[in-house]
RNA sequence: GUCGCAGUAGCUCAGCUGGAUAGAGCAACGGUCUUCUAAACCGUAGGUCGAGCGUUCGAAUCGCUCCUGCGACACCA
């Protein structure tokens, strides 16, 4: 039930249709204070067409309008405020959500469309470190966003698994290397191969040489090459799958970069042949001073491509392969400009979707407000983080509930729900200077506080012994859970903001919403208590935990019954 | 230097397409567990919304100028 628009329709009513209802629905606004009602129209905007001063208005609206659904209507000087029927409106939102259930809120705006998400993406042999996390969980939650708003996605975790630090890598672990450390522990002993590398190299020069000739024969598919390289490739990967069970990830493709090794020749054709390709100082380039960009550089001038190179022929790709709407690239800010060039060099070549090419920016993760290098073995680690965080849990858990069932599920689920919400609840532009104490809260505005939030209501509705709840809600007249009704009302037009702006934190501050008010009920009214009522208040509290709990999912974070 | 992003309470951030007295959380101080989980709730204190000019009935929100911070600017990704 749209109540703006019964606003609007009753608002324009009671002015003949002197303004259409349509430019009066959207000048509709929430108030901010509960005083001033549910839904407001502020006269200021027909004080001109009227020539009256917008007190009068407003008057003048209050006294011939038909208020009959509403509980009332008052003018308090230039607003006419709305009060709706709690009765009816939380019969309704209630009975939509126990009829839906997870379902609440879905819509098909997407029906039959698909959307790829370039996301993730960490270099083979590398740690995770904070900076993938926001690429995965803000991906991880924009498709799921994107799905409830029925689009189809496909996952693709583009990896750094091709280019001239393979060469440095295998370089570094001939010198030094031990297979069984390897075997042990892959990315710790591979980082400090390839960080020992970068020191060698400041006073032997000779080093940049071996490495440029490892990574000539890997391209030239020699064997002995090929075989450290898909080693590295092969034990990396088994250990960020380690990582994405516990953040709860999972991926459609891995289609990294050397997946398009052989398919960066027809890109250089096609370039060629539409003419767009130019010399300049001895590189291949695609002037782009149409767009107010610098040209982008195709080929080297040692006649190598580079990463737009394989950029183009991945979006090639998708474009064959999935005919997608929208082609995501969930990547740090600092990359906004490339993306830029990507998609001119695109729209040039006439790809179908090219239009559909979006840079999802998300700020910068620094340390003392320094950037972070795995080069320099300045890193923070995510697993390390993730560990951290899912210990702090456990700790809470033996201090404030000791005898809680399957513990450690539980503070995994805890632990790292606050990092994911920590990194989701502010939006995706900001930057963060990272400091892990930050990161490790549970009280306020975090993830566990939702989670508790939720936890309390399924706690209710166990206690409560009422097995299953009637679709068909009761009507709640409450006035301190008028918040709550509200809230739940809203969830539907969030899900729809969140997709129109590729925004989890719309999703993430929408469930802390909720989950204060939830708990403001909580503490001043005695759900359980034996009344007339507590049918209707059970009604709220299933519709609360649905809710927070599809909310926590879009987010990519579980949602325990018990913590 | 050019372009981009940001500047709101001590700290971290909200503030929807301009609207009614600028809101949270953390930290500080003070209350609330014999009653549905105190990872919670309630209260106190804390702000020239970076600066200025402009548009408007009305600006934290839009435009311009300036200041500060961060980032990007061809052979890395």
């Amino acid at each position: 039930m749209d109540y703006r628009q019964q606003v609007a329709d009753a608002v324009a009513d009671s002015i003949n249709n002197q303004i259409s209802t349509n430019d009066i629905y959207g000048k509709i606004e929430k108030p901010k204070t509960p005083e001033n009602g549910d839904l407001a129209f502020p006269a200021f905007i027909l004080a001109k067409e009227l020539h009256k001063a917008p007190q009068m208005i407003a008057q003048d609206i209050v006294n011939n309008i038909d208020g009959s659904q509403f509980d009332k209507v008052v003018a308090v000087g230039p607003y006419v405020n709305f009060f709706l029927d709690k009765g009816k409106v939380s019969k309704q939102v209630m009975s939509d959500i126990l009829t839906d259930k997870e379902h609440y809120g879905d819509n098909y705006d997407g029906k039959d469309q698909t959307v790829t998400i370039d996301m993730s993406s960490p270099n083979i042999a590398k740690p995770m470190s904070m900076g993938h996390l926001r690429s995965t969980v803000i991906g991880n939650s924009i498709s799921e966003i994107l799905k409830k708003n029925g689009y189809k996605t496909v996952k693709d975790n583009h990896l750094g698994d091709w280019g001239t630090q393979f060469g440095k890598l295998i370089t570094a672990y001939l010198k030094w290397g031990n297979e069984d450390d390897v075997k042990r522990d892959p990315i710790h002993y591979l980082v400090q191969y390839y960080v020992k590398f970068h020191k060698e190299d400041q006073k032997d020069p000779e080093l940049d040489e071996e490495a440029r000739e490892w990574f000539k024969k890997l391209e030239d598919g020699d064997p002995e090459a090929t075989k450290l390289w898909k080693w590295f490739r092969d034990v990396s990967l088994k250990a960020f799958n380690n990582t994405y069970k516990t953040l709860g990830v999972s991926f459609d493709t891995y289609n990294g970069e050397s997946f398009y090794n052989d398919k960066m020749d027809e890109v250089v054709d096609i370039l060629k042949k539409d003419g767009l390709l130019q010399e300049s100082q001895g590189a291949q380039v695609v002037d782009l001073s149409d767009d107010n960009l610098n040209p982008a550089l195709i080929l080297k001038s040692d006649g190598a491509s580079l990463y737009i190179t394989r950029d183009i022929a991945t979006a090639l790709y998708r474009e064959r392969t999935y005919h997608p709407v929208m082609n995501l690239y969930v990547v740090g800010s600092e990359q906004t400009n490339y993306f830029h060039q990507l998609k001119a060099v695109l729209k040039k070549m006439g790809v179908e979707n090219a239009d559909g090419v979006h840079h999802i920016p998300f700020g910068l993760i620094t340390v003392n407000g320094k950037k972070l290098s795995t080069r320099r073995g300045n890193i923070i680690l995510l697993n390390q983080v993730l560990d951290e965080s899912i210990a702090m849990a456990k700790q809470q858990i033996a201090e404030k509930n000791p005898d809680l069932p399957n513990k450690d599920e539980v503070a995994k689920q805890v632990g790292v729900g606050a990092i994911i919400f920590g990194d989701l609840k502010s939006e995706r532009i900001n930057s963060i200077d990272f400091v892990l104490e930050d990161q490790l809260k549970f009280e306020g505005e975090t993830g566990p506080y939702v989670q508790y939030a939720h936890a309390r209501s399924e706690s209710i509705l166990r206690k409560s012994g009422k097995k299953e709840l009637n679709e068909s809600a009761n009507e709640l007249t409450d006035e301190s859970a008028w918040e709550v009704i509200k809230l739940l009302q809203a969830f539907p037009e969030v899900v729809k903001q969140a997709r129109n702006e590729f925004e989890p934190s719309d999703v993430a501050k929408y469930s802390l919403r909720l989950a204060k008010a939830f708990n403001k009920y909580y503490a001043h009214s005695k759900i359980l208590a034996d009344d007339d009522e507590q049918d209707a208040r059970l009604d709220l509290v299933k519709s609360v935990a649905i809710v927070l709990k599809e909310s926590l999912r879009l987010l990519g974070i579980e949602a325990p019954d018990q913590m």
